[in-house]
DNA sequence: GTCATCATGTAAGCCGTTACATGATTGC
DNA sequence: GCAATCATGTAACGGCTTACATGATGAC
């Protein structure tokens, strides 16, 4: 799940740790406490396993669409290197040191794709997460995450209402329940509304700005596509 | 949290784990996937820590001095649970072996009050467990859980809010974080009322109606109350 | 006599946490 | 120079899961 995280910011921008784990929280509202005990060693892990490079820091905001090739160069120490001799002096304003700046890879790009159609986790959490991230799926996969959602929901709040009134509970157990009976029947809503929207837009899809998002398609940051805000 | 769960359910009755399971799901519905591979390691240390004991399962004919025995009216559950218990040694010799019910001690009572009443762990899970068995605190106790979610609760939507109009979000990120928000809305709303009904509660208390004591203890009187329980 | 269910338990591992250790940069 | 912030990392541990191993009981 942090590992889906972390390569959904990447696949927007390049960062470093610290800025990672402020964007979780900026971003992700629900993901909140994730700690950089769990953040570095996860960066680490996808380094190790190529989905993610780090690279030294780019001029800010001087990136355009497809940022220079990334070589699968081996030599990471290499850059690194040269990175860390830059770091003290000149380097136009602020070189800002020992930072790692992390990029996501091709490969990354597909593990992130796996990870987010994958069904594993069946969670609140795990779907909104995807769900933050649909923008990089494909229409089709953007409903069957929903549909599959919207499953787990109601089989949930069968389970729950035969909690609610089969057992003699007391008003406070009571409450709990009636309660997590409310908020699951809100989510299914919610889900509902967001089916219905995915359909809409399918059928007003027209128009250029294409709504799916290639997931493998080259990062640049104006990932931005106006189409707006209402209408979900 | 588990071990919370589980003294809960033992202070009520006399469960052996695969029960404790059912009940789990049953009861707390949003506690629900808890698997045997936690259940029973948890036991073993309850009852290392002296906060639970076994005890054999009832002796139908020669129950036992110790507890005052099953009461002829109660809970439904419990009766249930009782008879379970016993139908298959009634006939004779047939133990019904090899499962081992556990009973709630005084220190593990303790234990219940403790965690029950303690900060630890502010997330909905924690706070819809112990809400679930409020009625084993004390007025006060009670009020305070309240006070102290709702507290939690505003400063996570003030978070949740800063994300949701400080960021450009697209549509998906964004109604993620804006059904976080009306959630956490709603949840202060249902907070609230609860609250209220505290301090109802807590003013006609003369009254005979339901106070939270009675409610799942069947016609007034506890089942093996003879220690101490009373006071939580 | 074998199958489903009830029942208990162990081991390995995942996924995250807290706590600790270190160091650079910025601002006063 | 000192503190606050930014930044990275490691180590130990926690709590829960899955998968596995075992066995009793009742039904057919």
């Amino acid at each position: 799940m942090l590992d889906l995280a972390i390569l959904g910011l990447l696949a927007d921008e390049d960062l470093h740790g610290y800025e990672i784990r402020k964007q979780l929280r900026a971003r992700l509202g629900f993901l909140v406490n994730v700690s950089f005990g769990s953040i570095y060693p996860a960066l680490s892990r996808l380094e190790a396993t190529g989905a993610v490079v780090a690279v030294e820091p780019p001029d800010p905001e001087a990136l355009g669409p497809a940022p220079p090739p990334v070589p699968p160069t081996g030599s990471l120490s290499g850059e690194w290197a040269a990175f860390r001799a830059r770091r003290h002096g000149v380097g136009r304003g602020r070189a800002r040191r020992s930072r790692k700046v992390y990029r996501i890879t091709p490969s990354g790009l597909e593990l992130f794709a796996e990870l987010l159609a994958g069904a594993g986790g069946d969670d609140a959490r795990s779907f909104g997460l995807r769900l933050a991230f649909a923008r990089h799926l494909p229409p089709q996969a953007r409903l069957s995450l929903l549909q599959r959602r919207r499953a787990q929901l109601v089989e949930r709040l069968a389970e729950v209402r035969r909690a609610v009134d089969g057992d003699d509970l007391d008003r406070y157990a009571r409450t709990v329940v009636e309660h997590t009976a409310e908020g699951i029947e809100r989510d299914i809503g919610w889900v509902d509304r967001l089916m219905e929207g995915e359909t809409h837009v399918e059928q007003s899809k027209k128009g250029p700005a294409a709504t799916p998002e290639r997931v493998a398609a080259g990062h640049g940051r104006d990932r931005r596509t106006s189409q707006g805000r209402r209408s979900l």
